[in-house]
RNA sequence: GCCCCUCUAGCUCAAUGGUUAGAGCACCGGACUUUUAAUCCGUUGGUUCUGGGUUCGAGCCCCAGGGGGGGCACCA
């Protein structure tokens, strides 16, 4: 059926592809995705062929006319024995690598040195018998001064032909210009692959949303802000597995695919293996699999993961996100919290050299937060006790806490049990005014099924949750390991689920199993990679730290 | 699911309800051996997201639908 589906997508693109179609119905197979708002304008077929002379067989614009330019100059390249696309070149060096090794040179230096580099053509700049490029690899721009007395007529006609958007090897040596601008004198240039669409505006880059999102790979060509932010969010994620593994910590890999999908209150995607008919989940967290390895001995152990819920979409929200959670036995909460601290802060120096961000409030309102400096820790019934006046506990009855919560514009649902309502209570009065970072910590028993009693008070947990900028980063607990008191509390998730709280998990066995051979205590940890990204990089939506966001299917 | 905004050339953007929807970039032709978004000259390029409607006349107003964005709801 899966197959069948793509194979009739492909065939109506192929029809969005008529002028291409009708005079080389074989070489040309990719598939476009703006093709159909422009179609088949209409012209003659005299003004597309694709074949002979570029300059004279058609005139005219657009995507459709401007791609058959280009491939005919494909065509032309080959019928002059040129491979238009290569298997491989070797680079003596990187463009940064040039860059640093020449960093100080005067103006109108003119070196013997010898290079081989390689990049996209970014830039044209045409004087006749001088045309000057800007050539872009992975870590940098360098110009191209390519002479026609240097090159040759024939490899300087090569040059006349690329276009923007071409991948280019070429070799030469390094000089600067009268003006000081650092560039290969090219003494040779070979495509190493044709682009055959034209890159966006080379000034204004992309902006529409829709285009960056589904076209990332436009987006990145041209716009210098996603490059960052991406280079930053894979710093971020390095520096978290350094921190880990200087800790002590070793990284594993878990089932995706969930039998019961525990560790979270969320909705799953649902799925199907066909060869065990079997329902599965993809998993809404990684917990319950990385606890099972602290029982089996591993003692530290950490995953940066996909997560998968099956929820709404926002600036805070992807389906799929990534998750890092760590376990580490014989500690506790507090060495939770001591390490959430150093990660993020580690991860904010190491990808950005500085621990100041900035956080957007509602109504374009921005202020800084110094992650260097302490973070604050408060327990929740504390918090919501400072905002309202009142004290609140999950021991208090559910009808006081009813009135309470109604009387501060929070209405309940009737399965509500005090816990729940305390946290509602939190979320409405407390959670938007914690700018600066802040554990809280001292959740009710009622909303945290995995979490261990608070030593000191049996109607609390010892949970902190870290908020900064009104947002959740992140989640941690003393990890509850008393098999006897974790089915209780995995029941009352079952009768919630059989209430309707489609959002409850139901009994995991063979977790239960696992902590019935002995879970030594231990804490354990979970961090929104994404949301942290988002602060670091300073953006206001996770589709600018997710690569290919999720979007609406894109009819063709 | 609800509300608001938005969609015009490959890209970035214009266009009181009133000629044949314009400009820059890109593309094509021409000039130029030190440019830096090169510059200069000349071309070309449109299903104004789709479908209806109002009107003598719709890119613009109305209705329905679609994509995207923002907000609400949901979301440990």
């Amino acid at each position: 059926m899966g197959s069948h589906a793509i194979e009739s997508t492909r065939e109506q693109r192929y029809q969005c592809q008529i002028p291409y179609r009708r005079h080389d119905s074989t070489r040309y197979r990719h598939g476009t995705v703006n093709d159909h708002a422009t179609g088949n304008d209409g012209q003659p077929d005299s003004t597309l062929p694709h074949s002979g002379e570029p300059d004279e067989q058609y005139t005219g614009s657009g995507l459709i006319v401007e791609k058959a330019k280009r491939l005919a100059k494909i065509d032309a390249t080959r019928a002059a024995g040129t491979e238009p696309y290569p298997y491989r070149f070797d680079r003596s060096h990187t463009l940064a690598e040039i860059r640093d090794e020449h960093a100080a040179l005067a103006p109108g230096t003119e070196l013997s040195d010898r290079v081989d580099v390689a990049g996209r053509v970014m830039l044209l700049r045409d004087s006749g018998k001088l045309i000057f490029a800007t050539l872009r690899d992975r870590g940098g721009d360098i110009q191209l001064f390519v002479s026609k007395a240097v090159i040759g007529d024939a490899g300087f006609g090569a040059v006349q032909n690329l276009d923007l958007g071409d991948w280019v090897g070429v070799s030469g040596t390094v000089m600067t210009t009268r003006k000081g601008e650092l560039s290969v004198k090219v003494d040779n240039l070979q495509l190493l692959s044709k682009a055959i669409r034209p890159l966006p505006d080379k000034w204004h880059g992309l902006t529409d949303t829709d285009t960056r999102f589904r076209q990332r790979y436009a987006d990145l060509i041209v716009n210098a802000e996603a490059r960052r932010t991406f280079e930053i969010r894979h710093a971020i994620i390095a520096s978290f597995r350094r921190t880990l593994h200087e800790t002590g910590f070793i990284e594993v890999e878990t089932p995706v695919l969930h039998v019961e999908a525990g560790g979270a209150h969320a909705r799953p995607f649902v799925t199907h293996h066909n060869a065990l008919d079997m329902q599965m989940f993809l998993r809404i967290a990684l917990e319950l699999h990385l606890k099972r390895l602290i029982v089996a001995g591993m003692e530290r152990v950490f995953e940066i993961g996909r997560v998968f819920r099956n929820e709404g979409i926002s600036t805070r929200h992807n389906p799929e996100f990534t998750m890092m959670e760590l376990y580490q036995a014989f500690a506790d909460h507090t060495e939770m919290i001591d390490i959430t601290e150093r990660l993020i802060t580690a991860a904010a120096l190491d990808s950005t050299g500085t621990s100041v961000v900035t956080i957007f409030g509602p109504q374009e309102h921005t202020e800084t937060v110094d992650l260097a400096l302490p973070w604050r820790r408060a327990r929740m019934i504390d918090l919501v006790h400072d905002a309202i006046g009142q004290d609140v506990h999950p021991s208090q009855s559910v009808e006081h806490l009813r009135g309470v919560a109604s009387a501060h514009g929070v209405s309940c649902a009737p399965r509500w049990g005090p816990g729940k309502i305390i946290e509602e209570l939190f979320e409405a009065t407390v959670e938007h005014t914690l700018i600066a970072p802040t554990f809280v910590t001292g959740h009710p028993v009622e909303i945290s099924p995995l979490a261990r009693t608070d030593r000191y008070d049996p109607f609390l947990t010892e949970r902190f949750e870290l908020f900064i900028g009104g947002r959740e980063y992140a989640n941690g607990y003393s990890e509850l390991n008393d098999p006897v008191e974790q089915r209780v509390r995995f029941q009352d998730e079952q009768t919630a689920k059989d209430a309707g709280d489609d959002e409850a998990t139901g009994v995991d066995e063979d977790y239960l199993r696992a902590l019935e051979y002995g879970m030594p205590p231990t804490g354990g940890l979970g961090i929104g990679m994404d949301r942290v990204a988002m602060l670091i990089a300073g953006v206001h939506s996770i589709k600018e730290v997710i690569l290919f966001p999720t979007l609406r299917h894109e009819v063709l």
